[in-house]
DNA sequence: CTGAAAGCGCTTACAG
DNA sequence: CTGAAAGCGCTTACAG
């Protein structure tokens, strides 16, 4: 493959202005940029990344860290970060933690740091000390995803408020017997996300002052599989089922719709669901839910980055200001109405 | 950041020990080997992989091409190759073209030619000639998941023979009016991997001396949704409708099942549905399908990457790809049933 | 088994 | 505007 060297001697120039003329810095004359892009061209040259790195000290990579990646929600941060990453001619290193402890300590004890990245994106990762720690040593900007982290630069949405905007839904049509179907710890996935809507949840029936009955308060994986399973035992208890059900994702809401249907249950008439995430396949279920555009926040996550690492050469989306939440969006369809 | 110098004074030996040492290779007492451990960890020591690798040739750093990531089959092949590589202790660089022109130009273009991977995996995409020609300019061992590329080691199942299996799964339940749903060109993934899945289903009707109604030879666009919508087009006509139907995917095959019972038919009764994929979805739906596991599938590609690079890392003589089908697996549920 | 030294392909003060 | 040169942090023949 063609090095600069090979570009200098056919443009006629040095190879510093070879450097200065395909990377835009520095002065050089028209001639010599002509000279060089044709040479270049006719070389096929692409400059190596690898020793411009160790040259300049910047990779032009941003390293993501996901708990998982077969899932709704992460799949879909990745394709916008994805998008926006290869718009702006970065390069993204994907690191899968896989929910396994193994797998973790080998990415931020090696992989994550060898100095290959500019940047780091985690997404729904509650960071230990000792990893906060590594990543400070390695002093590449951080920004978190989906949770807080002390100190650390933050996307993420309401959930608190989520959950309580979906269930003053669910009380202005009337319902009083809801339950509430949050996702059980998973993936090390431990930013009490679940806790913060199930707070939610009770904050506004507590507004409501309707009594939140301890039995429908239900644990899922976060799977529709799984989600099916507790609504179908949910829905047969003999001593009476509640009206409405709020589930922490659209997945499990999907589920839930399921199982009531398989029970014979005519939906939104006799039970009424509302999810939180936006899914596609809503639609086809007539699913009521909160959006939380999940590709938008990986797109909002990189433009941080590029605002830490100080590029601001592009029109940037309009991404949140550092404190503020990521904006949602009530979307109102079929799966919910007043009970019968 | 400690580097090689600072970990060969402290253990007062050259930094060549010190590479030696630290990457196993070349001989080294074990004077020297422990006193170079301590110090690479009372330092805090990780390599450089810029220099490392400029300096070797070698990244430890695999790129993968996808044409999305939001799909089942997609997230799922990714999550099995990053945890493959992870277990290697490689990177894995994404790449994701989105179906957009502009983004897959950069890709080959830019991206992928700046030296710094080891290997590319490419999934379910026809690379163009020029494409290729990048690629081996670029002298990379490249292998190509889901497709048949001339002269590039490949792994995929085998279309034909899947749709032809499922096709007979419902000949043999004495079924004769039997529609297919395939799957437009999306994504710019074009192996005509639905052709060679309508062929197959064609194939197995011929053989059971079945006539092909045209009318019962559907497309959409592999989501449930527009599978709903085709199908309960289908279902709707007046002049009769299929028993059966062979979806060329899962979440297709799920779409079907939604539009039927929405028009009132028991399923298996009035009407069977296979699919194709394995999704973990299928379970819930009783869904009959092929399982194609496509989390296999990423880890087996990293592996043929991993011969291919030979056990020291660096290519070896190209072998001839051993071209084998991946294997793949019937699995009975309870959406097929002989016709009522 | 070990070290001095060349070299990987760039970038970037520095001096003109 | 331009070039010579140092340096980024490693690896790896080469010679002991």
């Amino acid at each position: 493959m063609a090095s600069i060297k090979d570009v200098a001697l056919r443009a006629g120039v040095s190879v510093a202005t070879v450097s200065r003329a395909l990377s835009g810095k520095g002065k050089v004359s028209a001639a010599s940029r002509e000279a060089v892009a044709r040479a270049a061209k006719e070389l096929g040259y692409v400059l190596s990344y690898n020793a411009s790195s160790l040259a300049s000290g910047r990779s032009r990579n941003i390293g993501i860290v996901v708990p998982t990646i077969s899932r709704w929600y992460f799949a879909n941060v990745l394709q916008g970060a994805t998008q926006e990453l290869n718009e702006r001619g970065y390069d993204l290193t994907l690191y899968n933690t896989s929910g396994e402890q193994r797998h973790r300590d080998a990415v931020f004890q090696d992989l994550l740091m060898r100095q290959r990245l500019d940047a780091v994106i985690t997404v729904t990762l509650k960071l230990t000390a000792p990893e906060l720690h590594q990543l400070r040593l390695v002093g590449k900007p951080l920004v978190a995803l989906g949770g807080l982290l002390p100190e650390v630069s933050t996307i993420r949405v309401d959930d608190f408020n989520i959950a309580s905007l979906a269930t003053e839904h669910l009380v202005s049509l009337g319902h009083t017997k809801i339950a509430f179907l949050g996702g059980a710890d998973v993936f090390n996935v431990d930013f009490n996300l679940p806790a913060a809507r199930l707070d939610g949840f009770e904050y506004a029936l507590d507004q409501a002052e309707i009594a939140v009955n301890p039995q429908w308060l239900l644990d899922a994986d976060f799977t529709t599989a799984g989600a099916y399973q507790k609504v179908r035992s949910l829905l047969s208890n003999p001593r009476g089922r509640p009206t409405a059900l709020l589930c922490a994702s659209d997945e499990m809401a999907f589920g839930a719709i399921m199982a009531a249907r398989d029970l014979g249950l005519s939906l939104p008439g006799d039970f009424s669901v509302i999810g939180i995430d936006g899914h596609e396949l809503g639609e086809l279920y007539g699913l009521t839910t909160i959006a939380q555009h999940p590709g938008a926040q990986g797109e909002a996550a990189v433009a941080r980055i590029m605002e830490l690492l100080g590029e601001d050469g592009h029109p940037d989306p309009p991404s949140p200001a550092p404190d503020q939440f990521f904006p949602t969006e009530f979307v109102l369809r079929t799966s919910t109405a007043p009970p019968a």
